[in-house]
DNA sequence: GTTTGTTGTTTGTTATAACAAACGACATGT
DNA sequence: ACATGTCGTTTGTTATAACAAACAACAAAC
């Protein structure tokens, strides 16, 4: 060990697929895939100035996760849920959720509790301002927030593959449903479980909460059962 | 349509990485791999006969899917489970297969109840004659049987990939550990469960027997925390 | 006009080579 | 003896080219 030990940082080494795979994952997440479309491996590469090896990678990986779906050719595509499909999801994510959050309540250091309440004002001060995109993400990161408290990592790894599953339709909610919820506010009803100990109760919200919002999502259905945003993008 | 459309059947494509991923994974399963080892991409592809590529795109999937663990150089490690990974898992299977179960026993039918019955009988023959591979087989096929009466797609992939996650070690339990079960047939309780359509009993019954193994591996950790085969692999 | 066959393009698959990082063996210096 | 530096080997990463299957457009035949 010598002085400069302080001053210098690790150097991580980051794959190229690695870093397709986290940009892949993001634009999932906030929605910037159109539903049933295809992820072409070329096209891909030339935008982010790889070969298509380091794409072919981050493709197979998600495709291997259950995040994207593949289509005739093998090839990848964003996947296009259906009524059954959500509902499904909605199941396993009220088991799963729930069960973190009844451990959360379990473990949850007070700190910890006023960390996400923090996080709780911050959203409603971007409910109030309309702000959809960054509600969402805070939103993210509140239910993470908690599901981290459960100290469970698989747990977390497998919550967030069902999040990313429903990735690509997340975006769907419009800011005037948020705004409806006032009445019915879960996230606050759960904190405060958490916050003495009643783990039943605060499992209870989380799933009405996942329930209300995969209603929510269940309305938006065509007539064969797919689900659409309200106004088609730009 | 021509007169030959009923002798021949569908021409399916495989690519060489999805035989790798398939033969892995039964390995796996089979426990035919050492926990805490490295899988090496050029020693598979002599094994299999390919290039590196196939295999590295089969690694890579077994990687995204938590099955295999990445060492050092992004390496695949066959996942060597401590008690708190093992517990963890634990948890989330009582979690999963718990609710699959649940929801099996409102919509099995008497037929698909009598099948699963058949593979019962064939189970306990293969205990009386120390069959263990052969038992653990059926044993699985048994599971999955009630898994997939629920009719939850989703649930089943996740189930499937938890028990992925601990192949390596479940062929560590000896014929002498199942047969000193008869007594407590969670398996035999939890299919008449599901025949009266007694959605709790039968996930109480698959959760206790979950919990049994559960135990039994945990007994296995030696003093570092690891999981080990009481007999080394000849 | 509909069907059928052809052809060119698109796109995922596989093999191969060049590359770079990590590890171990071995030698060297204190 | 121990620490340190060098070098060869191992091993995952990336780019590239050849390949094969699928699809669409178009042309020909009935």
């Amino acid at each position: 060990m010598n002085v400069a030990d302080r001053s210098l940082s690790r150097i991580a080494r980051e794959p190229l697929w690695d870093r397709a795979h986290a940009q892949l994952r993001e634009a999932l997440l906030a929605g910037r895939f159109e539903p049933g479309s295809a992820l072409v491996l070329r096209q891909l590469a030339e935008t982010f100035g790889t070969s298509i090896t380091p794409v072919r990678d981050a493709l197979a990986r998600l495709v291997a996760q259950g995040v994207l779906a593949q289509g005739p050719r093998n090839s990848a595509l964003v996947p296009d849920l259906d009524k059954g499909a959500l509902l499904d999801i909605m199941v396993v994510r009220s088991e799963l959720e729930g069960r973190a959050t009844r451990e959360a309540a379990s473990k949850a250091a007070p700190a910890e509790i006023d960390a996400l309440e923090a996080l709780l004002s911050e959203m409603r001060g971007m409910i109030a301002r309309r702000e959809l995109d960054a509600y969402l993400d805070v939103h993210r990161r509140f239910h993470f927030g908690i599901y981290a408290l459960a100290g469970i990592p698989i747990l977390d790894e497998m919550i967030e593959n069902l999040w990313l599953r429903c990735g690509p339709i997340l975006s769907f909610v419009v800011p005037e449903y948020v705004v409806s919820l006032k009445g019915t506010d879960h996230h606050q009803a759960a904190l405060d479980a958490i916050r003495r100990k009643d783990g039943s109760s605060a499992e209870a919200e989380i799933v009405a909460d996942i329930e209300e919002a995969g209603r929510y999502l269940l309305g938006l259905a065509d007539s064969s059962g797919r689900i659409r945003r309200r106004r088609p993008a730009g």
